[in-house]
DNA sequence: ATGTCTGCAAATCCTTTGCATTTTA
DNA sequence: TAAAATGCAAAGGATTTGCAGACAT
């Protein structure tokens, strides 16, 4: 149980605009942040990607040749911030990157055995956010995954 | 921003129970793991604790002279398996540890300025892990923090 | 006694930082 | 050409592993 997890790529996080790469792109302009090569390549890799992707995984995508690690775990902050990808902390303490969904926010079902990720639709932690807002805490963000075995890992 | 919170040691997670020591251990002891100096320290440590742990937290409490920071991981990791202690994994890839309520499950707010940590009294997550039951995935846990400002960190 | 836990040391993994160089706007 | 992004190398910090000795049951 590593990184090596062979994905049987899913449904998961496949969407159904033609192009998010050049809302992303604009999206990056607008922030005042450049566009580069690198930039465009990792975006271009995510948004074919039907599951988030580590950090590493999407290094390799690109092609380690082409953008240096610690470009990519740059860009994927800046990213972050400028609110084009969403990160999704696994448990072990590991993130997992995705274009942010252009929809709605939302959360992934993550198989522990064979490492699957399956998208959930909603995202319902209104009651819980209230509470914090209750108690006076701003500028809210959560972090919300599910993990189990799924169907197949189950029989096993 | 590092290990170095001042928690004010607010009121998060303090038990009435009187001796939560006495039960975690007796679990231990019925999931057949062996019961050592080491490992009593932990755990009254933890259920003395009124906020979940580090585990570098944790051995600094218990005494970096007492336990060997590798046996605070490995406990961990036996107690988090055992179910007596649950895990909160926070944003950095950073996790805590509290003795699990045996009462019942919670999460928690986290101030991302100060580091202070609140507990919230419900979890409803049921919804959402129905969906991921009803495509097949069984032995579900789930990870949920809230990120936020605090009352004084959002003032200032 | 014997399988578990522990400590020590070293390794590993992921991520971050510093700085000189290249690139975008 | 000024600010931002990149690559390289090296540092950093948290966690893990190997193994011999200590300990609980």
């Amino acid at each position: 149980m590593h990184g090596g997890h062979s994905h049987p790529d899913g449904d998961c996080c496949s969407s159904e605009s033609p192009d998010r790469s050049a809302s992303a792109v604009e999206t990056l302009r607008q922030k005042g942040l450049r566009i580069t090569e690198a930039r465009r390549a990792m975006i271009r890799t995510l948004a074919l990607s039907s599951i988030p992707l580590s950090a590493d995984a999407l290094h390799q995508k690109v092609g380690t040749d082409k953008v240096d690690r610690v470009t990519v775990y740059r860009s994927l902050d800046a990213f972050e911030l400028a609110g084009v990808v969403q990160r999704h902390p696994l448990e072990k303490g590991r993130s997992l990157y995705a274009l942010a969904a252009t929809d709605h926010h939302h959360h992934h079902l993550v198989c522990r055995q064979c490492g699957k990720i399956e998208r959930l639709s909603s995202c319902d932690t209104t009651a819980i956010e209230a509470a914090a807002k209750k108690r006076g805490y701003t500028q809210l963000t959560h972090v919300l995954e599910i993990y189990g075995l799924c169907p197949t890992c189950s029989h096993g």
